[in-house]
DNA sequence: GCTTGCATGTAAGCCGTTACATGATTTT
DNA sequence: AAAATCATGTAACGGCTTACATGCAAGC
């Protein structure tokens, strides 16, 4: 049901990893600006291997630290992963900063810029490391067949671009009609 | 924390309705698509009842059924509200569809095709819904000031049309890759 | 006679978040 | 001397979902 578990397998489809890595790589990778909590990370882990998705491939222990658990991907993992790709998907949930919009006109027109103005800011500097992102994956590889991951990848964030730039236009548009006074 | 209560507020900020009646609202304003269930809405009532943020403003019994009770916003209420229109919000939740598309390079090309000839055309409802919808607005008045709730609504459905529009793009040229086996 | 609509609510269980715990090494 | 890094995990709490419960009226 929770997506979390398949988001794990996302990251293991393409490489083994321990949790620890696969915290690291959540960001960056699956979703920029999502952060998996430990206690979501662990048992959801346990669970996997438990339901033989997943398979502990290393165990080892660095003098001090507490041993670094290596998992890979089992057979039945993948079918798992691509059954689910092929499902409807679900409604999303609400969309705080919507809900804000929502309530703008309880608030002075002067005081909605100015919040406005900081998401703007925000969406552009994502906007940027998307770019920079896109960038560096198509310096690697010529050509991408469909079946090959960076296609995958590079699909994801040319999404987050185009909801970026509307994002973007968006808040230009309204912080002008603001200024204006009507839309 | 969680945005149920603001949903709620945001709805009783326009009008006094009763719990049911939110229900009904939810959906075709606040957000489209997401269905509140009984077991978040009426506790969240009594709760923002009990907190002074909403005041039962009738409770009229009709012959056999449970007395619908009506609330409105109280002053604190709309302070409330103000107030978190105007913090930063926090990361959203991966997005399942988004995820999705990471693990697209273990589907078959057509397969994959399929799913996303499916999307565009649920994309596609969505934006013939909201373009009505806006048009609907734009007849009701001439001009929206900034303090005006239709000013809100027209905002947030314009956000809408902007990310469908982009999410059809981006199924378009994803399907046209698919088919070219390359990107 | 069956389903849908109106209108409120509760119970059980899973999911997710914040905070805590351990403990040596490296960086500031 | 303090904080961050590596690396695993648990406890407590609150949020959310699914399902259930009531009960009459109107439409198919």
């Amino acid at each position: 049901m929770s997506s979390i578990k398949y988001a794990l397998l996302s990251l293991l489809a393409r490489e083994p990893l321990s949790g620890y890595d696969m915290k690291q790589q959540m960001n960056g990778r699956v979703s920029f600006f999502y952060k998996i909590n430990n206690n979501q990370l662990y048992p959801t882990l346990a669970k996997l291997e438990a339901e033989g998705l997943v398979r502990l491939e290393s165990h080892e222990r660095e003098s001090y630290r507490p041993a670094r658990k290596v998992y890979s991907i089992t057979d039945k993992g993948v079918e798992f992963l691509k059954d689910w790709v092929l499902e409807a998907d679900e409604p999303r949930a609400l969309d705080d900063f919507m809900l804000k919009q929502y309530n703008s006109w309880l608030v002075e027109p002067e005081a909605m810029i100015g919040v406005l103005r900081a998401k703007r800011t925000e969406h552009e500097e994502r906007l940027r490391i998307y770019r920079a992102k896109i960038a560096g994956f198509r310096e690697q590889q010529a050509v991408f067949p469909g079946r090959d991951p960076l296609f995958s990848s590079i699909a994801v964030i040319e999404m987050g671009i185009r909801n970026e730039e509307s994002y973007i236009e968006w808040c230009d548009r309204v912080i002008e009609a603001l200024g204006r006074d009507e839309i």
